[in-house]
RNA sequence: GGGGACGUAGUUCAGUUGGUUAGAACGCUGCCCUGUCACGGCAGAGGCCGCGGGUUCGAGUCCCGUCGUCCCCGCCA
C-alpha cells in the first residue's frame, strides 16, 4: 500500500480531547487505528493516541477517501483531518469521553501499516504474559498500560517537587560502585582496567548518602535504580527503583513528617487525599497486636484471651501459662465444613512451640463461660470465625529463650490470620477498598525495632537493619557494655501499608566509638570493618553530624495506586520469574572477538590465554555434544542404553562444573572434577564394548595424569591452601562414584562378562588415574606436594583437557550406539585439535 | 535448590472412559452492508495438540523426561 508523507501537517489535538464545544472546528488528528467498524459505504474509525479515543467518520461525501479507508487496519497509524460534527440521540456513545462528538475526515494520511499483530490494544482479554512481555510495545499501546505509565510519572514527579519545595536536593550516586552492606547478591562488573577486579551495583545508595550528609549536603534525595541478584517475585524485581533521602539533625518524627508529606503528595498526584498523619506502632506492640512487623490494619488484631480461662484451664489444655494466649477473629467467614477446618489447620506453622485450638464448639462444652467472655473480648459477630493460639507447655527452656518462643508464638497467630485473611478475602471483603478511597489505605508507622537478631546458626549477633543504625540513646550504655543486646532497641522504622512494607528507615551512628563498639557486638574485628567499610569509618571521624534516612519502594507504590497484582504492571521494561528480558533476550551469551574475551579473562585472575582459549573450547565441545545427543532425548529401553545415557549425562554435568571451577581459576578442584569425566568416558568404551578404544584411552589417561604431576612444584602449604585442599576433597566426595564392585553387581546380567573382562584393565590403570590426583592431593597435608592451590594455570589447563579430549570421546561412543550422527562434532574437532596443539 | 498451576489455530479457551477427519469465539482473507461503537451477514484460510521418549492395535488424552510462563517456599528489607 501507498504511504504517505507527513508533510507539513501538524497535530491540532490529541484523541482524547474533543468536546461538544469544540463543533464546528477543522482539527488533525493523528494515531493508531484501535477499531474499524466497516458498513462498505460508512466507515467508523476508533483512532487512538495514548489520550484516549476519537471515533472518525468516512462515508460517501469523498468517494476517493473513503476508499482509501477501507484498506485500513488495526494498529495502522494515520493523519485525519476533518470537522468536528456533534452526535445526536442514538449516535452518542456514553461510554467513551469523546463520545458525544465524531470527526467527519476530509483527508486521510497513511503514515505507516503495520503487519497483524499477535495481539491488539483494543482486545478485551489478554494474552498471557509471554506474549504480552515479548511484545511489550504492543502491550504499553493499552490504555491500562499507559494510565500506569502516566501514574508512575505523576507520582514521582509530586515527590520531587514535594521534597524539592522543602529543601532536598536531588543529587546522584555512582552506580559503578563497591559492595553496600545490605545482605542480598551483588550484580558484578568486570574492571577492563583493573584485571580480577569488580564494580558492584549498588543495592542501595545507603553508605553514599550518609558520606553526602557528612559532606553538608543537610538534605538529600533521589529516586534511584537499585540492583539485586536475587530471585524474583511477584513484586520484586532484579532491578527496582528506590524514593532514597537522608537529612541531617533529625529526630524520628522528623523524618516521618517529611515522608508523610510526600507520601501525601503522591497519593494526591492519584487523586486520592490521605490524613496528615499515619499511625504509629513499636515492633513490640505490632508483634502483640498482630503476630507481624508489618500490620494489616484493614482486619481485627490478635486479642489476648488468656485472662478468660480459670487457672486450671490452660494445665488441662498443655498450654505454658507463661506464653500468650490470643485469638485470631477473621469477620464473616460463617459455618465452616469439618473437611475446611482440617484444610485450615495446614496452614498453621509446623514449628514446635505454638499450639493451635481451632475447635470452639468443643471447647464451649468445658469451659462455656471462657468462650462467652472470648466472643466479648473479640467482639465477635455470629458469623465471625474465631481460633485460639497458644503456647505448647514445656518448650521454652531458659529465660533467654522466653522472649524469642513468646515471639514465636505471635509470629504463628500473626501468620495464620494472613493466610484466613487471604484464604476468605471474598467473605470478609476487607481487602476490596475502592483504590480511589483514602480508608482503603492503611497507613502505619512500625518503629523501635530490635537492634540485634541472635543467629542460632552461626551463634552471634546479627544486625536487624544494617550495622550504621543508631541504637536508642537510653539503650546506648547496654551497647557500650556489651550487654542485655537482645533487648536493645533501635532508632528503626518501618513504614507500612496494608501489610506490606513500603519502606524503611533509620537514624544512622554518627559517632566512631559507638560505630565501633556495634562492630565489636556484631562479631567483627577491626580489620575486617576496616576491609569493609575503611573509607566510611574514616568519614566519621571528621566532624559526622547526627543523620538520618528512610527509602521507600517507588514500584510498590505504584502498583498499589494502580491496583496491580504484580510489578511488572508498573514496570515498562520488566523480566520474567527466572530473570529474562522477553523482548530483548536478555541475558545472552556474548557473541566474542577476541579484545572482548580479553577483558573478560581480566575478571578470572590467573587464567592464561591457553587456558582461556580451551575453557572456550570446551564450552563449545559441550554445546556440540549436546545438539547431537541431548541428555533428555535418548532412548532408555534396554538397561544398556540407560547405562549410557547416564554416563553419558554423568560426563556433561562433570564436564560443566569442570568449565566453571576452571574458568574461575579453580585449577585443582577443577582437576579433581575433570577425572571424573574420564571414568564417564571410560566406562562408556566398556559398555559400549569398545575394548581396543578404552585401552588407549587409559593410556593417553595415565600420562596425562603424568604430565599433570610433572607440571606441579613443590611448596610449602599455608592455611589458605589448606582450607581449599578441603574443598577440593569436598568437590572429590561429592563427586565419586560407587565403588567397582557395586557397579558390577549392578550391571544387567547381559552386560556383566563384558565389564568383568576388563576389570583387571581397568584396575591397573584407572583405579590408579581414579586415585591419582585425590590421593596426591591428600599427600599435601604431609607438605610434599602442593601447587598454587586454585591459581595453577597448570592444573586449570590439565582439567580442560581432559574435557576436551574425553568428552568428545563420549559423545562419539554414545552418538553411535544410539545411531546418531556425530558428523556435527568433527569440525569442532579440528578446532580443538588446533588448540591442544599449541602447548 | 524445592513445591504447585498452566502449555491445543495469531489470541483466549473447549476437547467426555484412550477410538473416525481436533472444535468454538475473537482476530485474519474475500465478498455484501450509510449510523456503528466488542457493528452485522455470507464464504474461506489457518494446527509438529511446547519438545523428546515410553505404554498401547490406537495417545491432544495415560506414564517418564525436558523446555517455557506464572505463583509460592528457600533467598531477598
Amino acid at each position: 500500500m501507498q504511504l504517505d508523507y507527513l508533510g507539513d501537517l501538524r497535530r491540532t489535538h490529541p484523541c482524547g480531547a474533543l468536546r461538544v464545544s469544540d463543533a464546528g472546528k477543522t482539527v488533525t488528528l493523528m494515531g493508531w487505528v484501535n477499531r474499524r467498524r466497516d458498513h462498505g459505504n460508512l466507515i467508523f474509525i476508533d483512532l487512538r493516541d495514548r489520550t484516549g479515543i476519537t471515533q472518525i467518520v468516512f462515508d460517501t461525501d469523498q468517494k476517493d477517501v473513503l476508499e482509501k479507508a477501507s484498506q485500513l487496519r488495526h494498529e495502522y497509524v494515520i493523519a485525519v483531518t476533518g470537522v468536528v460534527k456533534v452526535r445526536e440521540g442514538e449516535m452518542v456513545n456514553r461510554k467513551v469521553p469523546t463520545g458525544e462528538i465524531e470527526l467527519a475526515v476530509s483527508e486521510l494520511r497513511l503514515l505507516n501499516e503495520a503487519k497483524t499483530p499477535p495481539f491488539s490494544p483494543a482486545d478485551t482479554t489478554l494474552p498471557n504474559e509471554e506474549v504480552r512481555l515479548k511484545y511489550r510495545y504492543l502491550d504499553l499501546r493499552r490504555p491500562e498500560m499507559q494510565h500506569n505509565i502516566e501514574l508512575r510519572h505523576k507520582v514521582a514527579l509530586a515527590i520531587r517537587n514535594h521534597l524539592s519545595e522543602r529543601g532536598f536536593f536531588e543529587i546522584e550516586t555512582p552506580f559503578l560502585t563497591r559492595s553496600t552492606p545490605e545482605g542480598a547478591r551483588d550484580f558484578l562488573v568486570p574492571s577492563r582496567v583493573h584485571h580480577g577486579s569488580f564494580y558492584a551495583l549498588p543495592q542501595s545508595p545507603q553508605l553514599f548518602k550518609q558520606i553526602l550528609m557528612i559532606s553538608g549536603c543537610e538534605k538529600y534525595f533521589q529516586i534511584v535504580r537499585c540492583f539485586r541478584d536475587e530471585d524474583l517475585r511477584a513484586d520484586r524485581q532484579l532491578e527496582f527503583t528506590q524514593i532514597d533521602l537522608e537529612m541531617t539533625y533529625p529526630q524520628q518524627e522528623q523524618v516521618f513528617e517529611v515522608v508523610e508529606g510526600f507520601v501525601g503528595a503522591a497519593w494526591k498526584a492519584a487523586g486520592i487525599t490521605l490524613p496528615p498523619k499515619f499511625a504509629r506502632m513499636t515492633y513490640d506492640q505490632a508483634m502483640e497486636q498482630y503476630g507481624s512487623d508489618k500490620p494489616d490494619l484493614r482486619l481485627p488484631g490478635l486479642v489476648d484471651v488468656k485472662s478468660s480461662f480459670p487457672a486450671d484451664a490452660l494445665t488441662t489444655l498443655q498450654l505454658d501459662p507463661a506464653m500468650p494466649f490470643v485469638a485470631v477473629r477473621i469477620p464473616k467467614v460463617g459455618e465452616l465444613s469439618r473437611k475446611e477446618r482440617d484444610d485450615n489447620k495446614a496452614l498453621f506453622t509446623k514449628k514446635p512451640g505454638p499450639k493451635l485450638i481451632d475447635d470452639l464448639k468443643r471447647l464451649e462444652k468445658s469451659w462455656p463461660e471462657a468462650v462467652t467472655k472470648i466472643r466479648e473480648l473479640t467482639k465477635a459477630a455470629a458469623d465471625d470465625f474465631i481460633v485460639l493460639v497458644g503456647g505448647a507447655a514445656g518448650e521454652a527452656k531458659s529465660a533467654a529463650q522466653t522472649r524469642v518462643a513468646r515471639m514465636a508464638v505471635y509470629a504463628a497467630a500473626g501468620n495464620l490470620r494472613m493466610e484466613l485473611a487471604r484464604k476468605y478475602a471474598a467473605k470478609h471483603g476487607a481487602f476490596n477498598g475502592d483504590l480511589k478511597d483514602a480508608a482503603s489505605y492503611k497507613f502505619l508507622w512500625v518503629t523501635d525495632f530490635p537492634m540485634f537478631e541472635w543467629d542460632e546458626e552461626a551463634q552471634r549477633w546479627n544486625a536487624a537493619h544494617h550495622p550504621f543504625t543508631s541504637p536508642h540513646e537510653q539503650d546506648m550504655e547496654k551497647v557500650l557494655e556489651d550487654r542485655d543486646l537482645d533487648a536493645v532497641r533501635a532508632l528503626a522504622y518501618d513504614i507500612v501499608l496494608n501489610g506490606m512494607e513500603l519502606g524503611s528507615g533509620s537514624v544512622r551512628i554518627h559517632r566512631q566509638d559507638v560505630q565501633r563498639q556495634i562492630f565489636r557486638a556484631l562479631g567483627m574485628t577491626e580489620e575486617e570493618a576496616k576491609q569493609r567499610f575503611g573509607f566510611f569509618l574514616e568519614a566519621l571521624e571528621y566532624g559526622t553530624p547526627p543523620h538520618g534516612g528512610i527509602a521507600l519502594g517507588l514500584d510498590r507504590i505504584i502498583m498499589l495506586l494502580a491496583g496491580g497484582e504484580s510489578l511488572r504492571e508498573v514496570i515498562p521494561f520488566p523480566k520474567t520469574a527466572k530473570a529474562v528480558d522477553m523482548m530483548v533476550d536478555a541475558p545472552t551469551p556474548v557473541e566474542q572477538p577476541q579484545e572482548d574475551q580479553l577483558e573478560l579473562m581480566a575478571a578470572f585472575p590467573g587464567l592464561g590465554n591457553h587456558e582461556w582459549e580451551l575453557a572456550t573450547t570446551a564450552d563449545n565441545l559441550l554445546k556440540a555434544g549436546d545438539a547431537i545427543l541431548g541428555n533428555a532425548t535418548l532412548p532408555r529401553q534396554s538397561k544398556q542404553e540407560l547405562v549410557l545415557a547416564l554416563l553419558y549425562a554423568k560426563a556433561y554435568d562433570d564436564s560443566r562444573a569442570t568449565i566453571r571451577l576452571a574458568k574461575s581459576g579453580y585449577g585443582l578442584q577443577a582437576s579433581v572434577l575433570a577425572v571424573q569425566v574420564y571414568e564417564a568416558a571410560l566406562n562408556s568404551m566398556i559398555v559400549g564394548a569398545d575394548n581396543e578404544l578404552a585401552a588407549v584411552l587409559l593410556m593417553t589417561v595415565n600420562n596425562d595424569v603424568k604430565s599433570l604431576a610433572r607440571a606441579l612444584k613443590y611448596m610449602d602449604l599455608n592455611e589458605e591452601q589448606r582450607k581449599m585442599l578441603e574443598e577440593a576433597m569436598a568437590v572429590q566426595v561429592i563427586g565419586s562414584w560407587p565403588t567397582l564392585e557395586e557397579r558390577v553387581a549392578r550391571l544387567p546380567d547381559v552386560l556383566r562378562p563384558k565389564y568383568e573382562a576388563f576389570l583387571p584393565l581397568y584396575e591397573t590403570y584407572s583405579q590408579w588415574q581414579l586415585s591419582v590426583l585425590a590421593g596426591r592431593v591428600g599427600g599435601l597435608t604431609s607438605k610434599e606436594w602442593t601447587v598454587q592451590l586454585g591459581r595453577s594455570n597448570e592444573a586449570v589447563a590439565f582439567a580442560l583437557r581432559v574435557v576436551v579430549d574425553y568428552f568428545s570421546d563420549v559423545v562419539r561412543v554414545v552418538a553411535g550406539l544410539f545411531g546418531k550422527d556425530p558428523a556435527p562434532l568433527e569440525a569442532w574437532e579440528k578446532a580443538a585439535t588446533k588448540v591442544l596443539q599449541q602447548v
